[in-house]
DNA sequence: GTATGCAACTTGTACGGACAACTTTTATTA
DNA sequence: TAATAAAAGTTGTCCGTACAAGTTGCATAC
């Protein structure tokens, strides 16, 4: 822990609870250096130091002669709030979760954290909005938000719960994907991954690896990042003997897989994430198919199961950290300024080559 | 000016100058305090405050009971280079050059900035790559560029372009697109506006106000921004009378605008940018069409002709601040992180209301 | 030879004082 | 009443000192 016998600690600490619970006046100059110095009974340079950390926390600001004085910033609660879906189809929001947790922590804000993971579609709906009015009553700075996918209301339940923090003026990021289908767009902060590409690059790199019979596994959902991947993919894979082959099957149905195969004779399958992949193995060594000998391999995350099976898989790394970061900087950006044109950002996920697609590790 | 006899500036700039001039060794610490105490005869919180500086500039480090270090930032030579287009199709470049330097200035940089702005396709590409060569020489940190546009060998001469940075191991951020074709991504930062949904956006405008008949005009060239808007402009006026006419022409030329006036009788028409649009109202004028009576009348940019016309013109502004600001916080992470995935930022234009399409401002 | 402990050096915290630069308020003067 | 000048208060710079906390390397002891 911090060594809080530090004086000018202390001091920082007692003032940003001050500050915090709104004992200041907005208009009225905050304490000055002398002021400081008799009230803690400390020397001027303590006095400064204190002053100094507060104005690196954006708080106040000095103006010589005239005196110290509350930010915009000072008038905030510090709480920030992240709702997340447990059982998403991309498996990157523990690990986005964690990082904005940190960053946090270093920076001096609270993190309210939501993850809802209820099994039942309405459920999470109705949980979801109930979390919505939880944070707003708390008082938060700003949000960071997956939008809820899959719902037959999907869009519904998510318009309104950017309605509710609209309308409390409560700036949000959104991650991953928008709450419009996809060319349309919001009027919100985006931080997402280019699935697209990612399929785009994984075809790339299955064709250098020899396979011309490339199909893709997926589910009968719908989820943005499964059907961009899909679609990349798909666009890589014009002029070739199966253009835009789906296998829909859960990896575990034996008999399906088999018959699969059969009709279709692929050389290479990529799965819409690790996890199928991981199970689509291990079927596929019931059925006695060697990877990548018979059958090139690939999924998508680099977050779990990728190096955890045998052969290892080929996948695309998903930017966790780096995705957090950046949602985390643009809310920062626009609690500052909330009039900033909005912003989309997308990340890439860099090709991660493993045995699965036949090079030795 | 800054007051240099300050005691703690003078000292500053001239450790600054030592540090990017190469003076002091990689390995070895950098100057104690006492050190700094003894050889300019000041007292230890002067030096302190230098080094704070220094720190504050992210040259040097401290370690408690170990000494002060330089960081990796401190063999940087505190060159960026910015490299655009003066004759381009998007006119955001000049404020763009403006806020960069501003902010190169605020932070300690000198921007070396280079305009092609010669006359000939085969000049401007021979010139750029002499640029190029040129930067590298004189060893900058990293470099914003505008692509080339509009030549028939535009991509191989930015491949060339970005294949000598590279070499030279110098990050860069592309200015308002990509050095390939649309669908596909190159391995750089980018930072663009969401020209699509600039368009889709003035469409839906101009079906507000009432028109149903909505063309845009055009010229022969197909620059990103430029055929972006027009996708966009389409996508939403599906449906319409007239989806997807263009009206390729120069907005002076009288005959042609009034015999496609007769022809196709539109009720609104985009034009691809202020300039074109403020030349075609003046046309219309000449036609003794009223704007907007007879017929509405948008731009695209709001940079230098919007506010100066009358009736005044509705546009889309263009966030120029932000974008230099986006880029050159995207530049400076790339500088200290150059491992980070590839991230593309597009910021949104938002539309901004004015006469010409209607309503009073 | 190895290990221990001490000395020397570094940065971090904290005190005191002094004057300069600047702003705001108050008092004075025209 | 309005302009001017002085006073009071604030932050900015800069000096001195002292001790604490941590690192490093050398000398000593085993």
């Amino acid at each position: 822990m911090d060594n809080k016998s530090l004086k000018y600690k202390k001091v920082f600490s007692v003032l940003l609870d001050e500050i915090r619970s709104g004992r200041f006046d907005a208009s009225r100059s905050f304490l000055s250096e002398s002021q400081i110095m008799r009230r803690f009974g400390v020397g001027r340079q303590t006095a400064i130091r204190v002053i100094q950390e507060l104005q690196k926390s954006g708080l106040v600001v000095r103006r010589q002669g005239s005196g110290t004085f509350l930010t915009r910033a000072a008038h905030h609660t510090g709480r920030i709030g992240l709702i997340v879906h447990g059982s998403s189809y991309c498996e990157i929001f523990a690990p986005i979760s964690r990082t904005v947790s940190h960053l946090c922590q270093r920076q001096g804000y609270t993190l309210l954290l939501g993850d809802i993971a209820f099994p039942t579609p309405k459920e999470r709906a109705a949980r979801v909005l109930q979390l919505v009015q939880d944070y707003i009553d708390q008082g938060i700075d700003g949000v960071l938000i997956q939008p809820l996918e899959l719902l037959q209301d999907a869009e519904s339940v998510n318009r309104n719960m950017m309605a509710l923090f609209d309308k409390a003026n409560i700036p949000s990021v959104l991650l991953d994907s928008d709450i419009v289908p996809s060319p349309d767009r919001s009027s919100y902060d985006l931080v997402g991954i280019n699935h697209f590409d990612a399929g785009r690059i994984m075809a790339k790199h299955l064709r250098k690896a020899g396979a011309r019979r490339i199909c893709y596994l997926m589910q009968k959902n719908r989820a943005p990042c499964v059907s961009n991947r899909w679609l990349g993919l798909k666009t890589e894979c014009e002029g070739l003997p199966l253009p835009g082959i789906q296998l829909l099957s859960q990896p575990d149905e034996v008999k399906t897989i088999r018959n699969f195969l059969k009709k279709y004779n692929p050389d290479a399958i990529a799965c819409y994430n690790d996890r199928q992949a991981a199970i689509l193995m291990h079927t596929l060594s019931e059925l006695g198919i060697k990877v990548p000998d018979d059958l090139l391999i690939a999924g998508f995350d680099d977050v779990n199961y990728a190096t955890l099976v045998t052969p290892q898989l080929t996948t695309t790394h998903q930017p966790c950290k780096e995705i957090a970061e950046t949602a985390f900087s643009l809310l920062l950006q626009r609690i500052i300024k909330p009039d900033l044109p909005p912003r989309e950002v997308f990340l890439s996920a860099p090709l991660v080559i493993r045995a699965s697609t036949g090079r030795k590790p």
